[in-house]
RNA sequence: GCCGAAGUGGCGGAACUGGCAGACGCACCGGACUCAAAAUCCGGCGGGCCCUAAACCCGUGUGGGUUCGACUCCCACCUUCGGCACCA
């Protein structure tokens, strides 16, 4: 019999078998436990790369072992389908964005059908589609009914080679997240969700979020960035008005020798004195001009120029002069702050340059600071001085204090601020989601009504960048009639940020073709939240903060019943060659295709799973490939070897063995345990994946070593079956075919997953480890129940030990049951 | 600068609750099979000492500490990677 492995054959017959069956479709409700499994869904960008067979492998053995437990296991796949991509394939090769996506994603779809990843296609969704994107609509004007998407003109992120704004959350370093490119800062009218509402919630709830990496969390916490502290209210000198600070230090108020507001503060303009006038304005227009890279890096020099204005500090009635300063930024805070020279590194470097009284107000225990000697701020503890009645009250204990007495007379309160800013929707693309918005002369901004829903994007667009989106020039689109007044009326041509597309996906799944609503709330009730959530850490601030947005916003109109989409996230690392990640511009790209077409899927599968723990980054290496492969083709002809002698063997091992029998039962549910536990509780594929190695080997000297005479075939086949089933989630291909051809009934990935029995791992003898002081000196095989006293007798018998221990004194023996026994002597 | 993670053979990695460091795999070395090669099978594989072996010594980034015992816990430091970064 021709008994190789012909990975490619197997695959596809199985691929062509389960393809006809659909066999992971799941019903909508049922009595057994639910389990939602998810990997984050794909860009459809033309061709899987490594990072997606990752996470879909990743993803695909939680799936299918799940469901060998007996789960109903909701398993989805879909596309995040508008973006930038498509549309710039457009531009470059006249492709239109829709063709060029569709296409794609039949292509990766082939892809993941040729690996094997059990997705419920019935369910499949893409974002382009205007049975999705129809909801995505619904959802903003749901937020715009609750005042939570607003239209504002403001300073925002441009990016001039993608020709569209930015959410803060797209800016890195001062460039755009997508290309490289330094982003520039323009004033513009744009459309934002007001994610600040929710900063608070979106903090707090962080520490429901066990189940996720610490690392992520502490990432969206650094984001929010909330900070306590007091708004104060300084009068300006000779108007009637107030400038009110921000500061998280009250305690330093009286060492307060100058205030800044940013350079486009309102107040500038107003407060600027006729004399000065002319050079502030220079001053200004420079700092606007700023990129966000060169304003916002650490290295950027402080500048800042005083207005001609002054201000009264409240608790000493003391003037100190207004200036504007580069360093300060309009969004956060008041956009003004106090300069306290020495107590803050900032004001001390500003002040030193332009010569700004320091006046110290905290003293250090045990320390006088002196200003001349000063090098750099004092931003430690201490003790108030040259504070009026403060003085002598720990800084600490100053900070409510002072505010309590700002707030009894009127100048000051508590207040939290964040970091995060509202998120900046609307952006000049033309392949996303329409904002469904229409402007009329007579009736100002008007929401598309619900049943005009979906507001279709225009398939007729001559694209070409320019700074506007391109749907201004689709006359048909633009043109229509006010939904209110019925007179002519124009449309929003922005559309929108695509991660809104992919903050609500999740929830589509439960219900794909509901015509009715988002989605169906008895289905969310029963699957949601995502159970195991698995994804790249680079989303973890921004898909992964504004689904969790989205979900309490959905909260709150009451569409579901929990605040958090995901209860437990597994952020995979990256797939490297040569110590970098892959990328076309290295030349260090491994093609999915190319290996599966070299070593099958099974063997990509396992190898990409074997060569690191998931959260890892993965090292890839065509010898680990080769390795795995190997391995494959170990289990095909050790299982075929064998067929024979366990198709005709009773199903179950009879009566008490020993021995060699003994042995391997002991190892068949040895192994049980180690995978099983391995997967469940840990995710480490890569040990499970060893330990199923280990029970070949154990096989394969059972085979070669031991005589037939000796052999159990009822024993041998448990071995059989059970490791076919312990490796069914990893490599689903060839398991399935060696299961078929033992005999066995059914498929395997219908199986239950096989549970250990304890009594099976018990040891009639162990391995003792004796060591003295803490070095290993010996190994005595024992009773594994032997007592205490009997144990020590017989150690200190060894004639070993009895040499090492010849004149020396015994202070302490310490067991450790069943491992080690540790002699200390002296 | 602040926050976080990680440093273990030639390589990827293992050691789960403080108890035999280096499982499993790769690479490499030797042997069997073969006319030969590939494949496969068997054996070896941290370093030192040694003709060989036994024995012994050293060894998980560095230096200290706790403990009968430390890759694991504590303190200080070094390196690499990731996040944030003029946030008042």
């Amino acid at each position: 019999m021709d008994d190789r492995y012909r990975f490619a054959e197997i695959e596809e017959k199985w691929r062509q078998r389960w393809e006809s069956g659909d066999p992971y479709s799941i019903p909508d409700f049922s009595d057994n436990p639910k389990f939602y499994c998810l990997e984050m869904f794909p860009y459809p960008s033309g061709k899987l790369h490594m990072g997606h067979v990752r996470n879909y492998a990743i993803g695909d053995v939680v799936a299918r072992f799940k469901r060998m437990r007996g789960y109903d296991v909701l398993h989805p796949m879909g596309w995040d389908a508008f973006g930038l991509p498509a549309e710039n394939a457009a531009i470059k090769h006249g492709i239109p964005p829709a063709k060029w996506t569709w296409d794609n994603i039949s292509e990766m779809r082939r892809q993941l059908k040729q690996m094997a990843v059990s997705y419920d296609w019935q369910r499949e969704i893409a974002t382009c589609h205007p049975g999705y994107y129809r909801w995505t609509q619904w959802f903003f004007l749901e937020f715009y009914k609750r005042d939570l998407a607003y239209k504002k003109k403001a300073p925002v992120n441009w990016c001039p080679a993608c020709a569209t704004v930015l959410a803060n959350e797209q800016v890195v370093h001062g460039r755009c997240e997508r290309c490289g490119t330094d982003v520039e800062r323009r004033e513009l009218s744009q459309w934002f969700l007001k994610i600040t509402d929710y900063a608070e919630r979106l903090l707090r709830d962080l520490q429901k979020l066990q189940g996720w990496p610490d690392k992520v969390r502490i990432m969206q916490e650094n984001w929010i960035g909330r900070s306590e502290g007091a708004e104060i209210a300084f009068d300006v000198v000779g108007f009637d008005e107030k400038i009110t600070v921000f500061t998280t230090r009250p305690d330093t108020l009286f060492g307060v020798t100058y205030m800044v507001l940013a350079p486009e503060h309102p107040l500038v303009d107003k407060l600027t004195a006729p004399e000065r006038r002319a050079e502030v304005e220079e001053f200004v227009r420079r700092a606007r001009n700023l990129s966000e890279l060169d304003r916002t890096s650490g290295e950027a020099e402080k500048q800042g120029i005083p207005i001609g204005a002054s201000c009264v500090n409240p608790l000493t009635g003391e003037a100190v002069p207004i200036w504007t300063a580069n360093y300060v930024l309009l969004e956060y805070g008041t956009g003004c702050v106090m300069g306290v020279p020495a107590h803050d590194q900032r004001d001390f470097e500003f002040a030193r340059k332009y010569d700004l009284p320091i006046r110290v107000v905290i003293q250090p225990e045990g320390a006088a600071i002196n200003v001349r000697d000063m090098t750099a701020a004092y931003d430690g503890n201490g003790v108030l001085v040259n504070s009026g009645p403060f003085n002598g009250l720990p800084n600490k204990q100053a900070i409510p204090e002072i505010t309590r007495h700002l707030e009894k007379m009127g100048l000051g309160k508590r207040t939290i601020n964040y970091r995060l800013r509202d998120w900046l929707i609307s952006r000049q693309r033309y392949w996303g989601c329409p904002i469904p918005i229409v402007y009329c002369k007579g009736c100002g901004t008007v929401p598309v009504p619900e049943e005009q829903l979906p507001v279709i994007l225009p398939s007729d667009v001559a694209f070409k960048p320019s700074g506007q989106s391109p749907l201004v020039d689709a006359e048909d689109f633009v043109n229509t009639s006010c939904p209110a007044c019925g007179g002519p009326a124009r449309r929003e041509t922005d559309t929108m940020d695509t991660f809104i597309d992919s903050s609500w996906y999740y929830f589509r799944y439960v219900s794909p073709r509901d015509e009715e609503r988002p989605f169906n709330i008895d289905a969310v009730g029963r699957w949601c939240p995502v159970d195991q959530y698995i994804g790249g850490v680079e989303h973890a601030i921004l898909h992964l903060l504004y689904s969790r947005f989205f979900t309490k916003v959905l909260f709150d109109m009451n569409l579901v019943n929990f605040e958090e989409p995901f209860a437990n996230l597994l952020t995979q690392g990256m797939v490297l060659k040569d110590g970098a990640k892959m990328s076309k511009s290295k030349g260090n790209v491994v093609s999915p295709e190319d290996i599966i077409a070299q070593y099958g899927a099974d063997t990509v599968r396992l190898f990409i799973l074997f060569a690191a723990p998931p959260e890892r980054d993965l090292e890839w290496s065509d010898q680990g490939v080769e390795g795995c492969y190997r391995f494959l083709q170990r289990v095909w002809r050790l299982v075929n070897s064998l067929g024979d002698e366990i198709r005709t063997a009773p199903a179950q091992p009879a009566g008490y063995l020993v021995g060699v029998n003994r042995g391997l039962r002991r190892l068949t549910h040895y192994t049980i345990k180690k995978v099983t536990e391995d997967i469940d509780e840990r995710f480490n594929f890569n040990t499970a994946i060893s330990a199923i190695m280990e029970m070949v080997n154990g096989l394969y000297q059972y085979r070669d070593r031991v005589p037939a005479v000796d052999r159990d075939p009822a024993v041998l086949r448990e071995a059989v079956e059970h490791l076919l089933l312990l490796l069914a989630p990893f490599a689903p291909f060839i398991v399935e075919e060696l299961w078929e051809r033992c005999g066995c009934q059914g498929s395997v990935h219908r199986q239950p997953w096989p549970q250990y029995d304890p009594e099976m791992l018990v040891e009639d003898s162990v391995t003792m480890v004796v060591q003295i002081n803490g070095k290993v000196r010996d190994r005595v095989l024992v009773p594994a129940d032997i007592s205490l006293s009997e144990l020590e007798a017989l150690i200190l018998s060894q004639p070993r030990i009895q040499a090492l221990l010849e004149g020396k004194r015994i202070l302490k023996i310490i067991p450790v049951p069943g491992k080690l026994i540790n002699i200390v002597v002296k």
